[in-house]
DNA sequence: CGGATTATACTCAATCAGAGCATAATAGGG
DNA sequence: CCCTATTATGCTCTGATTGAGTATAATCCG
């Protein structure tokens, strides 16, 4: 219980890790930054001369994508033994982060590339009805995996976490639940992860893999922001500084994945006051123009509430 | 953005503790463990024996405590210069977690003491109406406070930021806003770890304080709690095996420091479906018997939604 | 037995959320 | 120039949820 112990050589046998989910939705698109070919999220050491985590971790991202970070929040800490090094008594903790860019990713950057995260999770995108995956590969693979048990109890059990999970048997479709997703289908030996440790499934998932658990904290901090999404005005970190009430809705369903009542969005959007008219219009793509908006900063100081849906 | 920095020597100079809010409620009473006479929360050095954070956390937990823990939250992570040591170029990165347990915490444990949490904040609780400190000595002092800005908006912004805070000017109280509450008047100079550092305010705001920055993870510990009760059945992690439903309205009080309309917190819990009935009454204190109830496990795997609120 | 106290069943109104209808304003093709 | 496709925007309707109150049922205590 002693705040600082005695055997202060065992503490020196540890480093620090910061991980960072950089996330941009540029015309709805929503991407994540990766390094290496998209197999790891940016991730640097935290150093001596940072003054905290957080402007750590503000510093390097900013270095090295060029844009400023609207947005940081913590996502999780985690410890693992050292994979890299010689010695695999060394432990390094890992925080991640999630980051809000609304820079233009276009032009790639130096050390990453930007990538549409539903390339991570093809069965996350339902935007354009249930994506085929799910009942053609996913809901056979997890019935599989559920009658795999031994006791009738246990099945029972499985089937009905999947089920949860995945909307079967008439429960809709959670957007909320992408990290519960993910957690099950590596425990069921569905994702290319999971086979490195355990036995493979006979068929895997599709879906770009990831180093380490990598893959994981993208799903952390996706399931994060869908549920942020709905009560604090974050998306506006996301967005230009004008925007098209349609544009505003394509950026939220982009990142939770479903489409909304466009009327009812508006209305939502409106009756809080999270926007208010630049006073132009834009030029769109055919149809009728549409009034632009901007955000409305103050909401920030008012009430901590409201956001969208 | 290399993983593993050449400067390994860097890396050797951080060391890792976790830190926990221990939280109990016996008989509708909100109390967390201190130790060393309530100035600190227990904390300990996550160690290369320890499997996870997690796990390094429930070890030493039940050792101290002797109680086995119920839940487990990570809150939130950061890094300060290591305050205690000789070598101020150390880092030390501390891991605060919130745990929950039903445990009677009667005998004091051997190391430590458990504490209603309104001595360290005598602001939050309004079971019985709002606190008199905060018309008598917060609202006057934060009107200084923000008065004594230059700017005129700064004034605006600074009283707008307490207004919404402790719901002054029509404004109601929001018992979620426990961390901002006492940020703000950290940044107002009213408590007493702030005078440590800045310049002190006239008058502190009646509360104990803690070392460190102990109290803030207090208070963030809360915040997280009051949040999560209303839509997950954490509350019954505090609860004995069999409780009647007024039992269990005193707790949920008790954590989120404001009362609610019984009539409906009996609706609201019944139609969740989130307890069944024992069978059996309860011989209570005056007034026509309850009946007792007990926490539907199955709940856990069913919807992760439900809560209370 | 009367009053205090707690338990529990209903009711009512205001608000909110989901879904749809209707109309307006533009572009582009014949 | 008219017709159609497309997007914008205003409004309505209905069922569900929420906040607050009324009414009645069992106990205990003196």
């Amino acid at each position: 219980m002693a705040k600082h112990s005695e055997r202060q050589q065992e503490r020196h046998a540890i480093g620090a890790d910061l991980i960072a989910v950089l996330v941009a939705a540029p015309n709805g698109n929503p991407v994540v930054l990766t390094i290496k070919d998209a197999t790891a999220l940016p991730s640097g050491p935290f150093e001596l001369g940072h003054r905290s985590l957080q402007s750590g971790l503000r510093d390097w991202v900013e270095q090295q994508t060029g844009h400023p970070l609207g947005y940081i929040e913590q996502l999780y800490t985690f410890a693992d033994r050292d994979r890299s090094g010689e010695d695999s008594s060394r432990r390094v903790i890992s925080i991640s982060y999630l980051g809000l860019t609304r820079e233009e990713p276009s032009r790639a950057t130096p050390q990453g590339s930007w990538r549409n995260w539903y390339e991570f999770f093809p069965w996350e995108d339902h935007r354009y009805g249930a994506p085929p995956v799910i009942v053609d590969v996913i809901e056979p693979a997890l019935r599989r995996w559920g009658d795999a048990a031994e006791q009738e109890e246990k099945r029972r059990k499985r089937w009905q976490r999947a089920a949860v999970c995945f909307g079967f048997d008439e429960r809709g479709w959670n957007e909320e639940l992408t990290l519960q997703r993910y957690e099950l289908l590596y425990e069921a030996g569905l994702v290319e992860e999971a086979a490195r440790t355990k036995e493979p499934a006979a068929q895997l998932v599709p879906g770009r893999a990831m180093d380490g658990d990598h893959r994981r904290i993208l799903a952390t901090g996706i399931a994060r922001l869908r549920t942020k999404i709905k009560y604090r005005p974050v998306v506006f970190e996301l967005m230009p500084p004008a925007f098209t009430l349609l544009q505003l809705q394509r950026a939220v369903e982009a990142l939770a994945g479903v489409t909304v009542h466009k009327q009812n969005f508006r209305r939502l959007i409106e009756q809080q006051d999270l926007v208010e008219e630049t006073g132009q219009m834009s030029s769109e793509t055919g149809g009728r123009p549409a009034k632009l908006f901007r955000f409305r900063h103050a909401v920030l100081d008012e009430l901590p509430a409201a956001g969208t849906k």
